[in-house]
DNA sequence: GCGTAAATTGATAACGTTATCATTCAGAAG
DNA sequence: CTTCTGAATGATAACGTTATCAATTTACGC
């Protein structure tokens, strides 16, 4: 039989100790049991037990008298470790300084802490490869379950094994997974309508490309919009510019490409922007060049970034509701791991609603 | 002596179990050294070991060919609890949504990352309460360290404990503690030379007040400034209004001010306003006002958001250049884990840059 | 071959908590 | 007074890893 080996006595202060000053260990239950003299078992069910536990007399009082005293401080690795659960959720996303992201991870952080989960937020740049170092990070610490704005329509979720997640997305992209996102066709179609209603006809369609899956489904909405009017869709009216990790960058890409398209001969009465930073970058073209928003020209964004409100004009936008977006993706989450056996994959479509501000206006 | 209880056994299996399922419970270290036939010291020295470690033969290989076909993952919570450190720091702030933080926030990721940290942040909403649960949860979670935007200049850091941590502050309301700031007196200061020299002379303050300690110190400078000049400082130049939690309603208390203020009789020839919300707020009232920027009116903001590239005119800004301020905190923070013995108060006080856009001209 | 030092590998306590089983204690019924 | 019941408390294994010491194997010079 061995004694406790000296190291881990010794190891407990960490280089020169101050003449005078204890360097104190931190304190566990079971200096708070010895401090008050009950054993670590009923310490612990006193101050990590459910609230209603039965204690008898001057239990609970001697306990907590204790704990304050010698300063007690829970250690919540070695209970997740025991336990099995961490109450620490991720969250996965491309980047938070995109201007769609803070306002749902908020809403994320305010629901999941309502029912006693922290959250982890990573951000993988659009980058697969750390998004699947992310996904092993999550196993690695235990999360009890993950909400993840995939980073490509191929991301792998494989890796993700058993941790209960949710997506964020509205593409059919992942028809297997649960998923939270708006319904962003009826949002367009909102705007073109609104559109028409305001009598424009000649109305530009105006998107970022490359970077995310499907711009073609635009194109679509577009053309059916016009088939629906009993109109010929113009082809001359589709303007086409890089997207970029970067938002400052993507605007300056979008201005480019909307200068010469204004440039152009075939002018439109209004502009549709697939979101809000094109629609923005329109607004700064049209400035400049001295076409009056909206008298001339009406520009309709999507999104609803804080930008949009600030700018001049202030921007007419198809608003995703993102604090409920991030607010759903949470509570299905906490559903799935409450009851993790197998359910049918859940599909939330939340609708979009437009939001009419100054850069809209009659034909 | 006692074997291995019943209810440990039943207990990695929750519900029901599909039949033709094997409910597999993780994989450990253990079960490792079992399927190749090593002790769990050999195959945690390989697997989660320095990288340089010495085997003989092909050890290496027969535990990773080993972890790899059971699916081994690491469990950190176990390894965190054993090390006494978890490699993950905590960030305290008011408010995600509000457009300073989020550079700011990846800035202090990617750096933490490259020093194999991870990084949790917390919302206190300017709350001091919250703010101080978060200040306990991170003591439970035996973060490693913590970055703190102080929510009130009262903030009371002792729960912190023997946390490491760094302030993001430039105020001398922490003299005891690390800060990493932003030269804002300064930056104000470069603000009003640049105006000078572009002729102006009949200059506006306009501050958002209530909410945050000091409004006080940038009185001083404006009156320094005109003092500097051999003027007399106007006194009918300060525009002030609250500051809310959400920057959609100071934008608008902010309009407010600032139309009452120009639909008087004493006009500027320029406004600096403390921080771009209320800049973004000037140029707005004087578009719709018809008064041209920058022609009739130069604006100044400070910060630096991203809102301030895309509004009309684009707003000349007093940068705060938040990646740095985060890169420096995180770099600060790190030698401060590393060396948690006594060092003196380290302030760090970064330059702001003014950035001329398009708000700004000759009087 | 043999002894010694160095290189590998093995055995195991400890990190701090929680969940079980075992034990003790108080109170009531016989 | 004994027996029984339920409530309260106590003792302890286990969560999965790492760091130490002990044991074993290998290398090398004589």
């Amino acid at each position: 039989m061995r004694g406790r080996p000296d190291y881990l006595t010794k190891g407990t202060c960490s280089g020169t100790v101050e003449i005078g000053l204890t360097m104190r260990r931190r304190k566990t239950i079971v200096d708070v049991a010895e401090e008050c003299g009950l054993s670590q078992a009923t310490v612990a069910r006193v101050l990590n037990g459910q609230k209603n536990i039965q204690v008898k007399g001057n239990t609970r009082e001697r306990v907590l008298s204790a704990a304050q005293k010698i300063g007690y401080r829970r250690n919540a690795l070695a209970a997740s470790l025991r336990r099995q659960e961490t109450n620490t959720i991720a969250i996965s996303i491309a980047d938070i300084t995109n201007p769609f992201f803070p306002e749902l991870i908020k809403a994320i952080q305010d629901t999941m802490r309502q029912y006693g989960y922290s959250v982890i937020q990573l951000n993988n740049e659009w980058n697969p490869d750390i998004e699947q170092e992310h996904f092993q990070y999550m196993i690695q610490t235990c999360v009890d379950g993950a909400i993840i704005s995939p980073s490509h329509p191929t991301t792998n979720l494989d890796p993700l094994g058993i941790i209960p997640f949710v997506l964020l997305t509205n593409s059919a992209d992942f028809p297997m997974y649960d998923t939270v996102g708006n319904d962003s066709k009826e949002g367009m179609n909102l705007a073109l309508e609104r559109l028409y209603e305001l009598g424009h006809r000649q109305i530009a369609l105006f998107v970022g490309g490359s970077m995310k899956s499907g711009s073609s489904w635009r194109l679509e909405i577009f053309n059916n919009f016009y088939e629906r009017k009993g109109m010929e869709a113009p082809t001359n009216m589709h303007v086409d510019c890089e997207f970029s990790i970067n938002s400052v960058i993507s605007f300056e890409k979008a201005k480019n490409a909307m200068e010469k398209f204004l440039a152009g001969s075939n002018l439109p009465t209004a502009v549709f922007a697939s979101n809000d930073i094109l629609g923005l970058a329109t607004l700064q073209v049209a400035n400049d060049k001295g076409i009056n928003v909206p008298d001339q020209l009406s520009v309709v964004g999507m999104d609803g970034i804080f930008s949009g409100e600030v700018s001049y004009p202030p921007l007419t936008t198809v608003n995703k509701n993102r604090a409920e977006i991030g607010r759903m993706a949470a509570l299905t989450l906490i559903e799935k791991i409450k009851q993790p056996n197998g359910w049918e994959a859940k599909k939330l479509i939340l609708p979009c609603n437009l939001i009419e501000r100054g850069s809209t206006g009659r034909a």
